[in-house]
DNA sequence: ATGTCTGAAGCATTCAGA
């Protein structure tokens, strides 16, 4: 089972790119952050053509999730339990035995004060959603753009100033909090350590200088870490024209796996 | 060198957000 995470940054401006990519891929799941469009206007029968269907939370103007899946799948939830601010940040499906949930995680860096302290609640309600499927002994996958470097290794020297909502010890020990509970850091636990980036800013040259940062992350539950077989971000979409400032992370599984009984 | 890009409002050019 192959599937994949990536902040498209406009997806309506972008389809040709995921379609090509899809095609090249052939991803059973794409999670897709910042569509940047409402739900309506979601290029929905694009991608049907293409063989998936699209479970979409939209909004006008900024963030927006949908995930694509090729076969049968049912939406659990289309807002993050216990997170209470209405921006379309979250999306949840149930497929292939798998609870997926695909994420936009508040930036930090703008609204001042109460930006950041949102960051931090929408990461306490996906805590608490992370163990709320362990104590259900559900199988999960939690992946998205995170906006969090969780280690000095995920950030280019100098790319971030120490304050930076993406650096900051708050927001670090908020990622092993949910780490902590017993997930697994898909890209980590095969390539334990250097430079992995999936985002290189549009500016000061970020990409020809290799200046960049590892924000998308893919976790998976105990049982789904034992099937993970491959995690690579696909750094070539961000040499592509016009592209998406992040890159997909493709993680594949092993979908021989015995099933609970 | 805060050096780019996107969508919106609204019709040229700013503005916010990332």
């Amino acid at each position: 089972m192959k599937i994949a995470t990536w902040n498209i940054n406009s997806v309506r401006l972008r389809q040709g790119l995921v379609l090509d990519w899809l095609a090249r891929e052939q991803p059973d799941v794409l999670m897709l952050q910042e569509i940047k469009c409402e739900t309506h206007l979601f290029p929905t029968e694009v991608f049907e053509q293409a063989g998936y269907g699209s479970a979409v939370v939209g909004q006008k103007s900024y963030n927006g999730v949908a995930t694509l899946v090729r076969g049968d799948f049912e939406v659990t939830t289309e807002l993050l339990p216990g997170f209470t601010d209405p921006a379309a940040r979250y999306v949840e499906l149930r497929t292939q035995g798998l609870a997926l949930g695909n994420l936009y995680l508040p930036n930090g860096n703008s609204g001042a004060e109460q930006g950041y302290a949102t960051k931090l609640e929408f990461l306490a309600a996906l805590t608490a959603r992370a163990q709320s499927f362990l104590d259900q002994d559900t199988d999960f996958v939690l992946a998205g753009d995170y906006n969090i470097c969780p280690t000095p290794e995920d950030c280019a020297p100098g790319a971030l100033g120490p304050d930076d909502a993406l650096v900051r010890p708050q927001s670090r020990a908020a990622w092993r909090r949910l780490c902590w509970l017993g997930l697994t850091d898909a890209l980590r636990a095969l390539h334990p350590t250097g430079a992995a980036y999936t985002f290189w800013d549009y500016q000061a040259g970020a990409w020809p200088r290799d200046n960049g940062l590892r924000i998308d992350h893919m976790l998976l539950s105990p049982r789904v870490a034992e099937r993970l077989q491959t995690a690579r971000p696909d750094r070539d979409e961000r040499g592509m024209e016009r592209p998406s400032d992040h890159v997909p992370l493709i993680v594949t599984l092993d979908s021989s796996a015995p099933t609970p009984a």
